[in-house]
DNA sequence: GGCAATCGATAGAAATTACCTATGCGTTAC
DNA sequence: GTAACGCATAGGTAATTTCTATCGATTGCC
């Protein structure tokens, strides 16, 4: 009662009479008068004085109507915040990746289209990722790795070969490409055990029977690279993760599929939320796996 | 919808649940389930995250909650505003009037009573304070005039008697009465026509067969003050009304009982108001005839 | 000066909304 | 492992809101 009567009485007030407000507020005129006039007897208050066929506010009503006006305001704040949310002209979408190369043109993408929408990047690991995740410190992660959780919906992004790279003075940096036969006793530096990477390149040296000579296990890309530029053997990296030196060289493996995959993942509870549905629909349409 | 909707956001976010919140709101814990499930679903938006057994809002909850806090605490304002009107802990008493000798009592004895009651007096004649009252900008007059109209309400205040006054050097001056008698043939200065005291006065004359010789007729109680001051005749005037001077006199009238009333008038149709019925009331206990 | 139009009040009924009880499911705590 | 706790669901009830129809009174127009 006490919000009806007081959205009445501010609807008369402001329209200067009850029929005027009816009209107005898409009610009929009886309800104003009803619910007005029980405000006043609630409160054994005289809001208006009915003055023959003018209505006119009361000092106490003049008082009031200071009060609701601030009060309307904010709730027509409030409405306008959710119908805006509903629209994705405002809103958060916060994402965790474990680098920054895909993340940021997802996220250019979805800029473009929402441009209300604040966006976050949580930079980290691909475990401090999947726990911001299932947290909801994160909306989105976006990860090489697959976990198998079912609480978990990945998708997959885009696919890039895993190439060797080597110093310029190596005799495959003058080969368009090689084959995984040309590994056969290679001194390599590998990824730490879990990195998707490793995975994907032991799994094609295992199945094409080729075993490397591994002389170093280093738990960072950064990392291998300095070994391989100064010399300690040949390195292997996801394409899209492979930065350029003028004394590396990336060539393909020409005869094998390699490759790591970047996938969108999102709680599957949460798949129905307005603005994860927007990102993976934006994503969506961006979806090219190399 | 949007109302009960916020208003059950606004409690479960700040009660942490709800359970606590129904608790706090003395509704069912369902209901807030559904109250806020419509809310999100009207919207599009989650509002909380349920996670497990424990809820925790969501950043479009976050700023939601801002809004609603303040305009709750508007709606607080606004029902606490008129709380306080119907205990008159606030309000406004306008009371128009002819002069300030009575109000000023009442006024005083009123403000005691209702010390957070705005006071505005409006002096002046009595068509303009019956206008007022009227009219709406006053609620209350305080007169000596009583208009038949049905309209209006009178009440007797108090009663005074009419008092003849002149020079020093008048025989009446050393006397501690008169009788009506006295005034046959006396020079007298007297109101305009229409004046209370003037048809109070003339009336007991009449009654009694005695004729006054009438000088001089002046719209104004200062006016004739001065003139018999100034020797030109005797006057009459409320005894309520009669201003000192050493050079006057005022001689009661033994053998007449001619007064003059102060009336409190309101207007019929606002007698159930709460600040009138108030003021009427307080007077009512200062009603002393004479 | 009379008639039509306008505005608010009233009465009684209908529709919508808000709310409750009972119960289920999953998690947390002892 | 069991009990307690907290939110969700289902179905029904109670309360509020709102409607239509009509009246009474005043104002404006011709």
């Amino acid at each position: 009662m006490r919000y009806t009567g007081l959205r009445s009485f501010q609807a008369v007030a402001q329209a200067g009479g009850f029929t005027a407000a009816a009209e107005q507020l898409g009610v009929s005129q009886p309800t104003l008068t009803a619910q007005i006039g029980a405000l006043e007897a609630e409160f054994d208050v005289r809001l208006f004085h009915r003055r023959n066929r003018r209505v006119e506010l009361t000092p106490a009503g003049r008082d009031l109507l200071a009060i609701t006006t601030r009060m309307f305001a904010e709730e027509r704040e409030a409405l306008e915040f959710l119908q805006q949310s509903r629209e994705l002209r405002r809103g958060v979408l916060r994402v965790g990746a474990v680098g920054p190369y895909h993340v940021t043109e997802m996220l250019a993408a979805f800029g473009r289209r929402y441009p209300g929408v604040e966006l976050s990047v949580a930079l980290g690991n691909s475990t401090r990722a999947l726990q911001d995740l299932r947290d909801y410190r994160t909306d989105v992660a976006v990860l090489a790795h697959i976990d198998e959780d079912p609480g978990l919906l990945a998708v997959p992004y885009r696919r890039h070969p895993v190439v060797v790279f080597t110093r310029t003075d190596h005799p495959f940096a003058a080969r368009d490409a090689i084959a995984l036969a040309d590994l056969q006793g290679e001194r390599m530096i590998v990824r730490e055990k879990g990195s998707t990477t490793r995975r994907a390149f032991e799994e094609a040296i295992g199945a094409a029977g080729v075993a490397p000579r591994i002389v170093m296990e280093i738990g960072s890309r950064e990392a291998i690279r300095e070994a391989v530029i100064h010399g300690l053997g040949i390195g292997y990296v996801s394409a899209a993760e492979f930065v350029a030196d003028p004394v590396l060289r990336a060539v393909p493996i020409a005869d094998a599929q390699i490759f790591t995959y970047a996938h969108v993942v999102i709680l599957r509870e949460r798949a129905d939320g307005r603005v994860i549905r927007a990102f993976l629909d934006t994503v969506g349409g961006m979806l090219r796996p190399e």
